[in-house]
DNA sequence: GACCAGGGTAACT
DNA sequence: AGTTACCATGGT
């Protein structure tokens, strides 16, 4: 892929291993509209994108080359290689590769870590409509507005220190169930610094899993997701239903628990098993595997 | 009305 | 340490 900036637009042409629908449709992303197609508005980074794509091209509208190159390009992670990605899990046994084929634009997005710690808090037994309704509403009653399009106002997620100032009553009339008290708790100590976000960074993944799990509401599976999406630890497998469905219906062929799926699929996708598990989440999800 | 949704916690054996 | 009831809410 090549980028070039026209008028206020950046271009990117050429781009492969990219398919916008469903990169925003593969249940980690939770800030999008669709405006028209292929076509969407995405909010991440305290920033607002209008992006179109039309074949191999997207253009992002209204943005310098130093918000894409600092922002965006590490967003959408176009450093990664796709291609040897694919490549080396399609070796691995036919039905990866089948879902890799079945959605080959799916990507894995570089998400704000601390926006991802309260989203898979709230993803725990819920569907992804209502965890999407949910990290709108906490954008709109504790984030700040950061632009306007069309008349419409577009909120940042709240930094730790501004959702410290929520009440769980006040948070559990956003109608986010016993999440509530979760979320009070990962803004007391993310804002105490008893988990300081700075230094998960650079720890190793079991390090920074420990730290993750010392606040309440993440578990195993939503530690994993934090993780992925937000610190691109692309050893981590997370298992949610879709994936246990998946694995066990497919690759285990009987009825096992969690840890044992995560561990089967670890040794079976090798490092990057959390690519696989993102292209196998999507097949599943969409092709309604039970 | 039971079951499910990108599960986790606490209270049990 | 391993299992199980319970947790809010909306959709099917």
């Amino acid at each position: 892929m090549t980028y070039k900036q026209e008028n206020n637009n950046i271009i990117i042409t050429n781009l492969n291993h990219f398919d916008i629908d469903e990169i925003l449709d593969s249940g980690q992303c939770f800030r999008y509209e669709q405006m028209g197609e292929k076509e969407y508005i995405i909010i991440a980074h305290n920033k607002v994108l209008v992006v179109k794509q039309i074949k191999t091209e997207i253009i992002l509208y209204n943005i310098t080359l130093e918000e894409y190159e600092t922002i965006w390009h590490k967003y959408f992670s176009f450093d990664d290689d796709y291609e040897n990605i694919k490549n080396t899990l399609s070796s691995k046994d036919d039905i990866i590769r089948e879902a890799i084929n079945y959605a080959p634009g799916v990507r894995i997005l570089k998400q704000d870590l601390w926006e991802m710690i309260i989203t898979f808090i709230l993803s725990a037994n819920n569907n992804i409509k209502r965890i999407k309704h949910g990290v709108l509403q906490i954008s709109e009653k504790y984030g700040e507005i950061i632009d306007e399009i069309n008349g419409v106002k577009y909120y940042n997620f709240p930094t730790p220190e501004l959702l410290c100032k929520a009440t769980v009553e006040e948070l559990h009339s956003l109608k986010i169930g016993f999440r509530d008290k979760y979320i009070v708790d990962a803004c007391i100590k993310v804002a105490s610094g008893e988990v300081n976000l700075k230094n998960l960074v650079n720890m190793t993944t079991s390090d920074a899993k420990e730290e993750l799990l010392k606040i309440k509401g993440i578990g195993n599976k939503v530690a994993d997701c934090i993780l992925l999406f937000g610190l691109h630890r692309y050893e981590v497998f997370p298992t949610d239903t879709w994936i246990r469905k998946v694995m066990i219906s497919l690759y285990i062929k009987k009825d096992v628990k969690l840890d044992e799926i995560t561990k089967y699929a670890l040794e079976h996708f090798g490092e990057n098993a959390s690519y696989a598990q993102q292209y196998l989440f999507h097949y599943a999800r969409k092709n309604k595997i039970s």
